[in-house]
DNA sequence: AGGATGATCATCT
DNA sequence: GATGATCATCCTG
C-alpha cells in the first residue's frame, strides 16, 4: 500500500495482464487523494467507487464515452489513490490483440489507455476486481530510465509532473511531447 | 508536422 | 446542458 506517487514509478516495468493477454508496463501517471484531477475527489460516489478500496484492485471507466481506460489500485482502504495505466510493451496475446485492433503495428498495439484497454479487452465489468484472478501484475524487466512529466489530457492540477514513462520504451503514447520537463 | 473535430455517455451542474 | 484521465481522421501549410 502506497501513495500512488510512489507505487507509479515502481508499476513501470511490471507485466500486467488481462486472461493472459498483455505486457511490460511502460508509461502511468499517479492520481492522488485530494487531487483536483482525480475521480476520487471529493469522496465515493458513482463510478469511482473501486478507488477507495485497498490497493490491489481494479478501477476502469468510460473515457469521452468510447473508451475504456484501466487503473490499479495502491492505497490503502479508503484513501483513492491509483495509477492509470497509459502504454505497455506488448508480451503475450497479441494475435488476440491485433484481432482487436486492426492494422496496428505491434509495438503501439496497447499506446495509450483508451487503446490498452481496448487491445487488453479490458471493460467496465472488471472494475472493482482484485488483481489475482482474470487480471494479474507481476515482475517482468525494470526500466534502466524513468522520466516524469505532466499528466495528459487533464484541465485541473495539470502542473504537476505525475506522468512516469520508461523512456527507451517504444510503446509510449502519441502525446510525448506535451511537456518534456523532468521533475 | 501539427491543429481541429466528431464520436458518445456517465457524471455533474 | 456541459464536461471529460481519448483517439482516429480530416484538414492546413
Amino acid at each position: 500500500m502506497l501513495p500512488a506517487i510512489e507505487a507509479a514509478p515502481l508499476i513501470l516495468g511490471m507485466g500486467l495482464y488481462v486472461d493472459d493477454v498483455g505486457g511490460r508496463i511502460a508509461e502511468v501517471e499517479a492520481y492522488m487523494e485530494d487531487d483536483p484531477a482525480s475521480h476520487c475527489y471529493g469522496g465515493p460516489r458513482g463510478r469511482n467507487h473501486p478507488m477507495f478500496l485497498a490497493g490491489g484492485h481494479v478501477y476502469i471507466y468510460r473515457s469521452y464515452g468510447v473508451h475504456w481506460c484501466m487503473n490499479l489500485v495502491t492505497g490503502p482502504e479508503g484513501r483513492g489513490e491509483a495509477v492509470l495505466i497509459r502504454a505497455l510493451e506488448p508480451l503475450r496475446g497479441i494475435d488476440s490483440m491485433r484481432q482487436r485492433r486492426p492494422n496496428i503495428r505491434d509495438d503501439r498495439l496497447c499506446s495509450g489507455p483508451g487503446n490498452l484497454a481496448r487491445a487488453l479487452g479490458a471493460t467496465g465489468d472488471l472494475s472493482g476486481t482484485k488483481l489475482g484472478k482474470r487480471i494479474i501484475i507481476r515482475h517482468e524487466r525494470k526500466p534502466s530510465k524513468v522520466v516524469s512529466s505532466p499528466r495528459i489530457g487533464i484541465t485541473k492540477a495539470a502542473d504537476r509532473n505525475w506522468r512516469f514513462c520508461d523512456e527507451e520504451s517504444r510503446s509510449l503514447s502519441r502525446n510525448m511531447k506535451i511537456g518534456k520537463n523532468p521533475s
